[in-house]
DNA sequence: CTTTTGGTTCTGCAAAATTAGAACTAAAAG
DNA sequence: CTTTTAGTTCTAATTTTGCAGAACCAAAAG
């Protein structure tokens, strides 16, 4: 059962994952961020949110499919146990900044085209691209950084 | 006039900005990057991109809000000659990863109202978060370290 | 072999987003 | 003062999304 609470926050929290899926999709992973409990079933979700099946069945495959959740199975029992995947959050991220690398590539073929290699605008975009490699650089190793930060922290 | 090649790219680089924005504003700011004329009017928008008034209007208008492009103006002539801004597409970076920070109060909400502080669950949402705050340190420093590693470069 | 469970897949619809087209407007030109 | 230019705004058509409901299916239970 959900609290008010919590419903505010997964609505919240819904909002913003909506910028990347649809409302469905985004209001399921918020659950299942959220939630007390560790897994919940199919029919807890479908309920839990007031969605038809066909909308429970879709939400779900689509975050399967992009990593974002995953389940586990119990023996003698169909159904499946449904959970959040934290680690793929952590690389959403990165794919995030990978996204940012093939629009760099249009970039460098665009300067490519650029009849005048001199002008404001093909010099800034080769700027931009060259930022964008360096910020490229710099996140691909946030996250070991970071742990090897926590490291030292804890011991 | 547009060679195959701008279209292609202006298509091709449409579709990231598509992410973003509906689809005419999307091809209208490619065009300004891709374009090897300096600045273009309205009707050089809307012919070379085969677009409506309205679309043109309003896709120039967005983008005039949004600040991702700007425009001026000649003495005795009534037209706007309009560009693109590309200080603007690095502020907007920047901006992305303020979003992350909205999200991640949502996530220490979460861990205030969950009932298990020690469950996996809560404690990835804690590391999260941390990693997080952590990624937004480095990166809100990374435009200046760019800057700076530039300089040293040159001189 | 019939029923129940745990879903998936297939329409079809409703809302939202996007665009075109036409009417409109304000400033400048003739 | 009529026409042209450089757009804006309104309306309506079109497309795209997302969801519900119902039909469907396979495995397990009765």
């Amino acid at each position: 059962m959900l609290t008010e609470k919590h419903k505010e926050l997964i609505e919240k929290i819904g909002v913003y994952f909506e910028l990347a899926m649809p409302p469905a999709a985004a209001r399921i992973l918020a659950l299942l961020i959220v939630s007390d409990q560790d897994s919940l079933v199919f029919e807890d979700i479908r309920s839990s949110l007031n969605l038809s099946k066909s909308a429970t069945s879709n939400g779900i495959n689509a975050l399967l499919d992009s990593k974002r959740i995953e389940y586990y199975t119990k023996m003698g029992d169909r159904k499946r146990y449904f959970k959040w995947n934290p680690t793929s959050t952590i690389n959403h991220f990165r794919s995030e900044i990978e996204k940012i690398l093939g629009l760099n590539t249009l970039f460098e073929n665009t300067i490519q085209l650029k009849r005048d290699k001199e002008s404001y605008n093909t010099k800034m975009l080769g700027e931009l691209s060259d930022l964008m490699h360096f910020l490229y650089q710099e996140t691909s190793t946030v996250y070991e950084q970071w742990k090897e930060n926590k490291q030292q922290k804890v011991y």
